[in-house]
DNA sequence: TGTAATATACTACAGATGTAATCTATTTGG
DNA sequence: CCAAATAGATTACATCTGTAGTATATTACA
């Protein structure tokens, strides 16, 4: 039973793609990993991993007088969180316009049109085995 | 040539969304949409619906003493705005885990599924069609 | 051991957002 | 013709966000 996701701001979420992707980081490996993809000022990410970790998305474990961060919250869980408010907001819940809208507006190699087709055949599969027996 | 897309907060994609299904309205006509999906004060819609045309997302012509509202931004535009930064922030602008985590995590019918399926065959067939044409 | 460097904690501040209330001008029913 | 209702305009106000600066505690080098 998962609680409540704390809400992740967009700058919050860079933050949390470093450390969703490897951890324990201190502050500044944070910082030193942020400076390639953001112009911002280390204090600014400190300031960052402070938000984070009153709203519990970040844990820390304390070594010397410095902070060890680490997830609090799993990137999944979050992902599905984000991923279902954008759809509700912007496709009214309809998942099927959204895909359309995706594979219609971007660039998808051979490949990756091929791995979604197998998906959707596999998830077609998955369905009609299980026709009536719904709850 | 479309200029900067206005930032359209969530609040506002609400108003948005009625307007972009049916114009023109007056603003007690958007109330009125809204009602059974949103438990907002009146105030508040006048509010959104005043910050909107602010950010010339709204137009609206005058009919006595009240307003005419309609889009001022095309929906498409702005749910490929919205899709974008979406793809972005959550997905880094991967598209393909992104519709990967959406086909794995949603329902979706048979037809849906279909649909699907042929969309991305035909992305696939014009693709190979175009090989060796890029610029 | 004392002081410079560094870590984290607290404070700052403007603009966006959610959510209204109040002010003012206009319209309309009696 | 006047008062009540209504429309839009302006103001309010707490939070959240982006983006730091300042204060305080601790550590490590000279």
């Amino acid at each position: 039973m998962q609680h409540e996701l704390p809400a992740i701001s967009d700058a919050e979420w860079e933050v949390m793609t470093i450390l969703w992707a490897d951890f324990p980081l201190t502050a500044n490996e944070v910082v030193a990993r942020l400076a390639d993809r953001k112009d911002w000022n280390h204090r600014t990410v400190k300031t960052l991993l402070n938000r984070l970790v009153t709203k519990k998305a970040l844990a820390f474990d304390t070594h010397g007088n410095r902070y060890l961060y680490r997830p609090g919250v799993q990137r999944d869980q979050c992902v599905r969180g984000k991923s279902r408010s954008f759809l509700d907001r912007v496709f009214g819940g309809a998942v099927g316009p959204m895909l359309t809208h995706f594979v219609n507006h971007s660039d998808l190699s051979q490949e990756e049109i091929e791995s979604l087709r197998r998906l959707l055949a596999a998830k077609s599969e998955k369905q009609s085995a299980r026709k009536g027996k719904n709850p």
